[in-house]
Formats: structure tokens, sequence, C-alpha cells
DNA sequence: CTACATGCAAACCGTTTGCCCACTT
DNA sequence: AAGTGGGCAAACGGTTTGCATGTAG
């Protein structure tokens, strides 16, 4: 009755407390990409003593272990989700900080390639549209 | 004998103080994509008065004025670059930290298209391919 | 039982701001 | 001469860390 991706933190050795559990549970159910004080809020929903410095070693922890991916949306403060299966890249709405997923193979392969052309290998990208509603002036 | 870099600052209105001319000659000179501290150090070598928060003003200024861009690449400062006319993206190597531009239609295309796809319209975008050298294992 | 995790508050670090003096226009 | 800009140091906001205590393995 493991969650999976409490499995996964102990597969790389983490001592799982009570602390760790909720967090890893927070991200795991979060459907967006939560910032560190929004992670804490929730985590405290289910534990109420649960610290913010808690909360941001947790969670520095889990992206070390590749558990969780760090985003920087340019807002300031980092914002987290799981990784899973499904790679993906980020559009975001700059009028409503709605954020999209998407994937588009093409552009992935494209990325490789670019990489490769310059004598490089491809461990990492940043792809993040920023948009407005197509009928919006400014 | 204005520099270009200088022309555009008094087109948007600008007060051209010794400080500004020194700072939009130091970004206008930079072959890199050097952070606030690299900015206020080149400064510094042309008039020692310089203060940092003049810097930080400063640059802020021409990134709104549209004359510079600012950037973050994950290690937690602003770098800067003058906007030219060539747009480009970056390649970064996480060996070294080096920082190579580069261009691809194909990518730009797609960007457009894939916003349109969701019903937005791209104002801007992020887009860094971080590598190692192709050999190496990690 | 012991090494490691937590909570709290203080420290950090890049960046911004208030104040008062100096300079550009 | 008037109003904006600069320098300094204090404030800020997100993040990290030292320390004493608690707890998983």
């Amino acid at each position: 009755m493991l969650s999976k991706i409490e499995k996964k933190c102990i597969e790389r050795g983490m001592k799982m407390t009570e602390q760790r559990k909720i967090i890893a549970k927070v991200i795991s159910d979060a459907l967006d990409h939560p910032d560190v004080e929004e992670v804490h809020q929730r985590a405290i929903k289910e534990d109420t003593g649960i610290g913010i410095a808690t909360v941001y070693r947790t969670l520095r922890l889990l992206d070390d272990a590749g558990i969780v991916e760090k985003h920087d949306f340019g807002d300031g403060r980092a914002r987290y989700e799981e990784i899973l299966d499904d790679h993906h890249d980020h559009l975001i709405n700059v009028k409503t900080g709605e954020i999209i997923e998407f994937v588009d193979d093409e552009i992935e392969k494209l990325q490789v390639a670019i990489a490769k052309k310059y004598g490089f290998k491809l461990i990492d990208h940043r792809l993040e549209l920023y948009v407005i509603p197509e009928n919006e002036s400014n």
C-alpha cells in the first residue's frame, strides 16, 4: 500500500518520515505546479506541524533524486512537479498565470540534433512559451 | 559619435548620465552574458564611482526599454545581453558554463504553431539546451 | 541506540528601495 | 534652477543553515 512515489523515495535510500511522506503525497496529487509555499500549505492540511524548512529540504532531496522537477517560470520562486514517464514542456499564459503542458516530438528531435551539430549531448532542456490569448492586443 | 546603443537610450527618453553611458557601453561591448556583478566590475574599470544599485537600476531600465534582454540560466543570478537584430537561443555547456548562441528557424516556426494550436499568440519564449561534450559520460 | 530528520530562527544572497546629495537638461 | 539620477546602507523575499531535539531504521 505504498504509493509509487514513496516506493521511489525508498529505492533512493530516503528515510521516510511522516513529513516526507506527506510532502511526497502532496506533489504526487498535485495537478498543477505548486511553489514551496503552496506545497507547505497543502502539507499542513494533513499535519499541522510541518515547517517550511522541511519542505525546502525535502523538495531539494526529491529533486536530487530525480523524483520531482524544479521549474523556474520567471516569477521569482521555484515550482515543482512530479516526474512521470511523459515528458512535456510548458506554455504559460502571462495574462492569467495558467500553465499548459504540451509535447511536440518534432521540437524534441530538433533539439537533440542541434546539440549534436555543435558536438554536444543534450542532457536537459527548457522550453517555455509565454503567450497571451489570441485576440487580445497586449 | 554616439554609439548606437546610446542612441536607442535617448530615443527611449533616458537621461544619459555618465554612469548610464558606461553601463550601456559595457553591455554593448560584451561578447558574453555578464551578470550584474560582472557588469559592475567592468563599469568600475572606466569610472571607479559607480554603485551596484545604479547598475541594477540601469539594467532594469534597459530591459524595460527593450534594449537589453535579461536571462535566467538557472544559476541564481540574472545575466544580460544587448538585443540586436538577430534572435537566438542558448546552448549551455554544463561542464564549463560556456554559452553558445544558436538559431533554428524550424523550431521558431513550430513554437508559433504550438501557441496557435492552443488558441494563443506567442509573445516570448525561452529555449535553453543544457548539454555536455559528446564523448563524456557524465 | 545512533545517525539522520525536524522546527525554529537567524543567516544568506541577489535585488530593490528610501534618503539625501549631485548632476543633467 | 528644477527635477531626475546616483551612492549608500537598510530592507526585502525566497532559500539555506546551525542548533537543539525528535525519530526512523
